[in-house]
DNA sequence: TGTAGCCATCGCAATATTACGATTAATTAA
DNA sequence: TTAATTAATCGTAATATTGCGATGGCTACA
């Protein structure tokens, strides 16, 4: 009679594990999964070079649909790029300058501590 | 009778839309998307500390599976953070200078042209 | 009190990502 | 030649992401 045999860690399957990396490592990798959409990349573009702060223009700028776009907001204020104040109907966004300095420096420290060694 | 009625884009849906963004958003997304997963920061971390340049010790300095880690550096490999070499039995990983630079001034572009302008 | 506009969320569908073990291909050592 | 080692790839499973339309909750204005 064969043994009962459980080989799986489902919890561990499709997903991101996070156990076993330090925390700068999840954090950085947080910060750059955020950035890795083109949605996402020009959406920041756009409230970096606007003058006043945004709201739904930034709907009007991309090729993709509202609520598309809503989520790729969501997303951004997740991992705290962006805020977002309520002003009477509407919704503006802007970039949170705290956090966008902390993603900066730590992208920054990813690849400044790199000096060519003729390997390979 | 009912019209027939076709309302999908199907090749659009769970696809990156990539028409409609500029080459720069997404090369840079791209590039974002690839360290996005802390065993691939990881990864260049290692990489880009390590004197010689390393093999298969990645695997042993992650808490994933060969096959896994093989998956990551693939995609390490495809945007050209790094590069290998076969050295007789083994393949000899490291970052891709050139590359590594290009990307490094990518980031630095999209962080830089944001001047803090009292919004919100 | 409607009603119109803005935007978040829900529900769905298609695809991508992550992870693993098993297998395969290539190289070195016996 | 054979066996062992290394690393890529295949196959599979679970989950995440992306995208859309539809719905719903607000606020402002009539």
């Amino acid at each position: 009679m064969q043994p009962f045999i459980v080989k799986l860690r489902l919890k561990d399957m499709g997903l991101t594990k996070t156990e076993g990396f330090t925390k700068t490592q999840v954090a950085l990798a947080g910060y750059s999964k955020a950035l890795g959409h083109p949605a996402r990349i020009a959406i920041l573009q756009f409230l970096a070079t606007q003058k006043g702060c945004i709201c739904g223009d930034i709907v009007n700028e991309l090729p993709l649909s509202q609520s598309t776009v809503s989520q790729h907001l969501k997303e951004l204020k997740n991992v705290g790029l962006i805020k977002g104040n309520v002003e009477g109907p509407s919704v503006c966004y802007c970039i949170d300058e705290k956090n966008w300095q902390l993603v900066k420096n730590s992208l920054n420290d990813l690849f400044k501590n790199f000096d060519p060694k003729n390997c390979c």
